[in-house]
DNA sequence: TGTCTATATAGACAATAATCTATATGGACA
DNA sequence: TGTCCATATAGATTATTGTCTATATAGACA
């Protein structure tokens, strides 16, 4: 069965765009975090070394390549995990991960006037 | 006259698709870089004031409202600067700033699948 | 049911970054 | 030219976060 996010961040397109309507304190925070998921280059690695394969499994196709240790995989899968900007679905022994293209999507319009 | 960015980071667009083609790990640093300066709940604020407001003046128009101190708010606004998401003109005695949409706009496109 | 292995958690440590107060700078205007 | 005010810098402090090693968990499969 297929992981839902821990936590439901709120939807993105409920956001103002960045330069256009005003944004309130919350709003800003939340945002801010939105980005601050996507602001650590290991994080960006694995949610492009999975998106580009379409699927890869946490140890045995992302420890390697990144270079980092298990449990740091792990922990960086957790913060995309909760975003909401990969899902994972167990199989056999292993844990496998796709992003969540809409996701991301969604984030990007904030930046488009 | 206009301020252009200290630091000219890398073009955007050169970068693959987040999740499409493959990211090395000198992209990954650039991109995390990026998404650094929109993780900060301040400049996200600066930003959509200036933005909504169509330009802002840093001490006269955005310490208030943020209720953030003068100094901070002048970090912030070196930081967007040094990122190009923000150009400054000094007219009189005071700094005005405005956004450059464009630069947000590639930054959003990345995260377009 | 028991063992083995993939994954997650705990806890420590180091680096980064956001904020403040105090002070410097520099340019506008009398 | 001198004063004043907007902005920038310096330096200290605190909070956050990314990483590691060590260990726990849990579930697949013999």
């Amino acid at each position: 069965m297929i992981n839902m996010p821990d936590i439901t961040l709120p939807d993105i397109t409920e956001c103002a765009r960045i330069v256009e309507e005003p944004l309130s304190e919350i709003q800003a925070e939340q945002l801010a975090r939105w980005f601050g998921v996507l602001s650590d280059p290991t994080r960006l690695r694995l949610l492009n070394l999975i998106g580009t394969k379409g699927e890869a499994c946490a140890a045995c196709e992302m420890v390697k390549p990144l270079g980092v240790s298990q449990p740091t995989v792990s922990h960086h899968l957790k913060v995309l995990r909760r975003a909401g900007l990969v899902v994972s679905e167990k199989r056999g022994q292993w844990v496998y991960y796709r992003t969540v293209p809409e996701r991301l999507a969604s984030l990007g319009r904030i930046l488009q006037a």
